[in-house]
DNA sequence: GTGCGATGCG
DNA sequence: CGCATCGCAC
């Protein structure tokens, strides 16, 4: 079975490269972040029309989420507050999860804030929301074993997930603060399923438009699979498909696919 | 010889259809409309490439005209002010009048303004400028015996120009003022080269972008070339091309080439 | 650099 | 409906 995420930056803009790249790669389940549309818009027909089922959480503009599935979800739910009832709503108006269960495994679809910079109000946002992340996956993991967690996390983990050029600590995505959080997220008892397979430094999944950065491969590697300790046992591979990046108009990270 | 007006509706966002349209309709000259572009940012090199020369007049966002040339002008002038130097020289703010002399022909391209609505302060606009364009065509004459004025004229004379869902006499471009102040422009001594070879209704160079109006044929004749009597006489054919009009994004208007 | 939205223009 | 600008986000 096959688990991709893409951050595709508008899934209107980038329809025609996320339906090619589907015909071509016919994941069983592919984690969409940033799509940018309000549900009334998502384009479903051209995803129905290749036989996957949608779940979808958007907005107007920015953020939004969605889960397209070969097999229908048994269940699907949209932001923390259905587990996290006591959480202040507001929590959910930026549409940055969902999370759906395909057989025993319950998939959680994520695009963690970006933060903007290091010190500045979105990155306090930033890592309370990733607080808040930890608090839903502990309730999660009380009713479910097998738990994929994974999309655009908008975090280098290590210094080997990032180009030279910009390795440092107070760059947003690689501060201690944020690995920080991560990790405790983390220490409930998720590892990483690229690191499985490959240990290597320059394996990137985003590379920003400026500056010519996929050409020079300058990028980072911060979309990401999470598994609990069976599933991650239980994966076969894990790897970065970097030809959309090549493409006209593509979206700035490519799609990374797990195989369990 | 050949010379086409065309307005493009930006140049560089309809550049790949404009050189491919020059690449299989080599006319002599091409006069282009609402390039929307200032001088230094007109894509130029395409044109070159090409083998044209290029004489430009373009300002941020709107208007702007310019003349592509595979022989070189021995004179181009820019707005009305070096003709009409007593002119408040605020007329030639909008770009919108380039004049060129090829050979005996003096090549007078214009984006006339498309008024607004009748009685707005655009249409008064409109109105006093085709007045001045009056006065500078009267002076240009004196000294200029074979004129080929073309262009967006923003007007359609005659009934059989207009489909005919919005044949008024208060529509914009068909008002009656609008309508005498060019006829009195061409009783200065110019004759519709297109009318000299073609009496039907239906013939249209400009399309509103909304409504289909296209695929309805619900179009407007409003782009033209107007020829003092010996050229007039030596025209030998006026037409239309919708080929252009058919493709993807493309301008609201066709080009219309004139052969004499 | 790219996408979205709002606004102005036609 | 399409283009251009601007401001914002990333």
């Amino acid at each position: 079975m096959k688990i991709a995420t893409w951050n595709v930056n508008s899934i209107r803009t980038r329809l025609d490269h996320v339906i090619e790249w589907l015909t071509d790669n016919p994941v069983d389940v592919l984690c969409l972040q940033e799509t940018k549309v309000i549900e009334e818009w998502f384009p479903r027909l051209p995803f129905t029309k290749l036989g996957y089922y949608l779940y979808v959480s958007g907005q107007k503009s920015y953020n939004g989420v969605a889960i397209a599935s070969l097999q229908p979800l048994t269940d699907s739910i949209i932001g923390f507050n259905s587990i996290l009832p006591d959480l202040d709503s507001k929590w959910d108006e930026q549409k940055r999860v969902i999370t759906g269960m395909l057989a025993d495994i319950c998939i959680v679809n994520l695009y963690v804030p970006n933060g903007s910079s290091v010190g500045s109000n979105k990155y306090e946002y930033k890592l309370k929301w990733l607080h808040l992340l930890g608090s839903y996956l502990q309730k999660l993991m009380q009713t479910h074993s097998h738990i994929c967690m994974c999309g655009d996390f908008n975090i280098a983990l290590e210094d080997r997930d990032i180009h030279e050029k910009v390795n440092n600590k107070n760059h947003i995505m690689s501060s201690s603060a944020e690995r920080q959080a991560l990790k405790s997220i983390l220490s409930l008892g998720f590892a990483d399923a690229f690191r499985k397979f490959n240990q290597e430094s320059g394996q990137y999944s985003w590379w920003d438009y400026r500056a010519a950065s996929f050409q020079h491969n300058f990028g980072w590697r911060i979309d990401h699979h999470y598994l609990t300790p069976e599933l991650y046992n239980r994966a076969k591979g894990c790897i970065t498909d970097t030809i959309p990046r090549n493409k006209q108009k593509p979206s700035d990270h490519a799609p990374v696919i797990l195989e369990i």
